[in-house]
DNA sequence: AATGAATGAGTCTTCATTCAT
DNA sequence: CATGAATGAAGACTCATTCAT
């Protein structure tokens, strides 16, 4: 009995804070972190500020939950985006097609990622940096993979100028008027063929 | 001898701006637009808060001022390198190298730029993405100037990851710490040299 | 056997109850009333919240309960003394001394009485004066009780000054660190010295 | 000009502190430090938050800055004691004469000092008990200077009895209806008696 | 022109208490 | 009897901006 009625609490608990932090994707997305009061949250999830701070420690802290659940989702699709394939070269187009349409299909975590993580304290910086950070490396990896001799260039820097390409790629595409944005696919294969031939292919 | 007397105090009007330009520079850099307070601005340039608002419409005012003046300063350097080469290619490779040097040479307004000036409200964000459309623009013009055939893929989505390579590998520069930089020339190098080839050179 | 189990029950009701009390004694005395959340002494009792509005009314009453159950103790202590001499004088001597070491060796409780019992609401300041106007008057009617003519001042102000002299001497004795801390039966005899010079003894 | 202009300013300022300060006085003696809000002292003063802490750090420091005062106030009393006589004795009794009629005669002050000022945080505390000490460390100093012979027991522990008595006699004093309150003088020379009796004068 | 004291709306956050389970 | 999630009123404090001097 007890234990049925925990696992109903404990259900709703996570409920309750999917709501939070849907709520806070929205908010944060519309209006960024600083204009995004607790109170909004609070009333867009339909709780209470109790509540709120039963679930995060803070604002900051919601933040950056919701950072870290985006880069989980990230993570996601670039794992089945190397999966889908064999060859390495093939897997890092894939990987950038697949990070492109996800992020444009999910314009409030790609805001999110893109544009409000910056300029906020510690934390945040941290978590956001880690997130891109982390692409580099693997693209950086990737490069190393490569048969010897095919890429001669300092691979860190590229696997740089590579992440910012598409992160940039996809600023400009919402910041596109929506009756003005071609093809997701299409730009996406045309920045994947940006940075391969960047590294040489 | 009015004129004289007028002359002088415009020059001490336009130094004491300098001196709130200069502090707000380091402050915003340092400590990112929303922890910099009126007050901080005011004291580092030892001024006082009236005189602030003498100068500056409002604390947005000054953050866009900073903008438009360091894309001034963009600006010119980008007209020089254009101006150093006839071949367009190679105005091109000389305008991501002397961009990319300026902004590591000038980390607090790179910091300004790439970093501190998402994520805020209405006119700061345009006057933000203009600077950096306004490149994308320029490289999207040079590849059409381009002999016919030798790029054929879409420019826009090019230049845009043209110019999001060069930020990213200024930002992830900026990220090192002091003794692990490697020296900016090779950096900027490597960067013209992955974009050079992201458009098929 | 009904009676048995609910005597059970009483048994670990009194337990808990006294769990609370132990935890609120610790944690008033170390971070004072109001930095002592409910919390705090729900966690340290390791019990719940429900369960502590089921033993008190609220947070004012455990408090209270508290300084009523250090009240008790106290009187016990002055009673024993009063029974260990025969003599008045050398009750008012042995009271004093009592009290003194019995302070001293339980600095939580202590410290709630004369420090943290100050400066609240209500009902918790009255139940401390009372602690300490029940000594006051204890103490004038021993004054009243002496042989005629051994004392012929006011004897209300002097029971005050009496009570007065004992509580500062246990801060002043409490306030210093461990290491500097003359031996509790030297103060307390000079203390009881003290008074009785003041009362013409 | 300048200057005349600023010696205005300064004026007010001082002015508008002391409104501060006298407001907070009587908050605090009436409901105590917790119970006064900073709303309230602004309400009361006719001010601003603003300006509230344009003038004090925070509350903790309106308080300190207040105990401060009192100490002060407290210390030019005891100054103008001891001048009055010449001989030790003499002015120790004076000074318990002269300590508690000013503390019954301005009863916000001695509220804040005796009631108010214990079991708060840090800052608070050590000041509060520093006036107290200081107090202490006087009388130790006199009894320290009667001529050899005259005063045998531990100077410190007497010295501590002897100013808790008089801050005992102050609360019984204050606590009293205004109706039964015996007159003050006389009070406090049966308090200076016990405390010179107590030292075996 | 310049100063800096004053304003007060707006935010985050805490925590005693309740009540559904 | 017990649990602990939920509530929400309340309070401290910040800071962009104004305006009397």
């Amino acid at each position: 009995m007890v234990y049925r009625t925990t696992s109903r609490m404990e259900q709703r608990k996570a409920a309750r804070r999917r709501r939070f932090l849907d709520a806070a994707t929205q908010l944060f997305a519309e209006r960024g972190y600083q204009q995004t009061t607790v109170p909004m949250v609070v009333a867009e999830s339909g709780s209470s500020t109790g509540a709120f701070y039963f679930y995060f420690a803070n604002k900051e802290d919601l933040f950056v939950q919701l950072l870290l659940e985006i880069g989980e989702r990230l993570a996601e699709q670039l794992n089945q985006a190397v999966e889908s394939e064999v060859e390495t070269l093939a897997q890092m187009r894939a990987t950038v097609e697949r990070l492109f349409l996800f992020l444009v299909s999910n314009p409030a975590e790609a805001r999110i990622l893109v544009l409000e993580a910056t300029s906020l304290s510690g934390r945040i910086v941290t978590t956001q940096v880690e997130i891109l950070e982390s692409h580099a490396r693997s693209v950086e990896q990737a490069l190393k993979t490569l048969p010897e001799g095919t890429y001669r260039a300092n691979p860190t820097v590229a696997a740089h100028c590579w992440v910012g390409a598409v992160y940039q790629a996809v600023r400009y595409w919402l910041g596109l008027p929506d009756d003005k944005r071609p093809a997701p696919a299409v730009v996406a294969s045309e920045v994947a063929s940006f940075n391969l031939r960047g590294i040489g292919q």
